[in-house]
DNA sequence: CTACGAAGTCAACGCTTGTTGGCCTACAGT
DNA sequence: ACTGTAGGCCAACAAGCGTTGACTTCGTAG
């Protein structure tokens, strides 16, 4: 046990991290500027600095990220891709985490790689589990998360009406034989 | 008639509107900057100005994208979703404006509208010439985006391993069912 | 009560960016 | 040959950025 319980500073850190969060998820890596995200704190820019040592370690604190999956063995097989869709819908509707990573993805390598260690790890490793052939696992992992972001892409950072206005129940409907046939259906050829 | 047939300088025009979207969609729209682009150009940064007048300007002049749809009526009702697909993986294979569209629609405002707009009115039209409800088309065009910017997504800017490496082939053969379900298959519920 | 280290503030730096205006050059019409 | 004009270059500007280091304030341990 080495941890001091907490230090008086772990309330300023917090605060700056939530703000980072929101800044990175609303205006992607290079818009969000310290000085914009020490505001939303009510704290100096320097202290981003002391904390975080840079913007690019204060994006990777911000970009940690579980996924948070179910074990997918536990699920009924033929309702694998309901849960998911369910799951990640409700993941990333309540955490601005995920949005944030994607913005940034898309011009910082840095969060790109993030992204791909994140579903290659996460998600690719609870397919794996849970996919009979595993040399089509990473396959069915990939187009899984082709669909799901893509749903995340047009939902929340391109704002497509058709795929924004909808309600979550709609979406998951459309979408869920799709993730299902991907995990469970055959390998085509 | 009113155009005068070339001037001396759309040579220049062109080799900035080339150099733009190549930097655009590798680098996004904030990390493109115009000194980059007037150099690949081999011209002056002052040139752009005088041509289009601001960075805006000259992303506005780059991201022009025409999806060059096929008309669908024309295809079998059972190979649209398979013909969209390879349609769509050819279109930006070669062309790098989409994906510059893409990088930069997740920060600038103005390029997540144009996404919109190309989507809603160049897909989402043909979409509504083809489906036989138009109470659910918008919706059956939306999910088709969803897919399709996924795949580009998590292929071409994300770079996922097992998306990115595949060949083309095997990922028709793969997401052209989900298409072909949005298009045609029934509405869930 | 005092002293010391952590927490926080302030002002400035060096750099890059988009953008501007003045200057030079080359070509077309007479 | 001469001149007007469009094409192109150079140098500079103001603003914003990440980042730094020195200074002040606060809370606590001895």
């Amino acid at each position: 046990m080495t941890a001091p319980p907490t230090r008086r500073s772990d309330a300023t850190r917090a605060a700056i991290l939530r703000a980072a969060r929101e800044r990175f998820a609303a205006d992607g890596y290079e818009r969000a500027t310290i000085r914009a995200i020490a505001a939303d704190a009510r704290i100096d820019p320097s202290m981003v600095m002391r904390y975080y040592g840079s913007k690019e370690g204060l994006f990777a604190a911000a970009a940690e990220f579980d996924l948070r999956l179910p074990e997918l063995a536990d699920l009924p097989a033929d309702r694998i891709g309901e849960a998911l869709v369910r799951h990640f819908l409700d993941r990333w509707e309540g955490d601005g985490t995920l949005v944030a990573l994607l913005r940034t993805a898309s011009t910082n390598p840095g969060a790109a790689e993030r992204m791909r260690t994140i579903f290659a790890d996460q998600l690719g490793a609870a397919v794996a589990r849970t996919v009979a052939d595993p040399a089509t696992a990473a396959r069915r992992a990939g187009l899984v998360a082709s669909q799901i972001l893509g749903l995340a892409f047009t939902r929340y950072v391109v704002r497509l009406p058709p795929v924004a206005d909808a309600d979550p129940a709609e979406l998951i409907a459309w979408v869920a034989p799709t993730v299902q046939r991907y995990l469970t259906g055959p390998a085509p050829r």
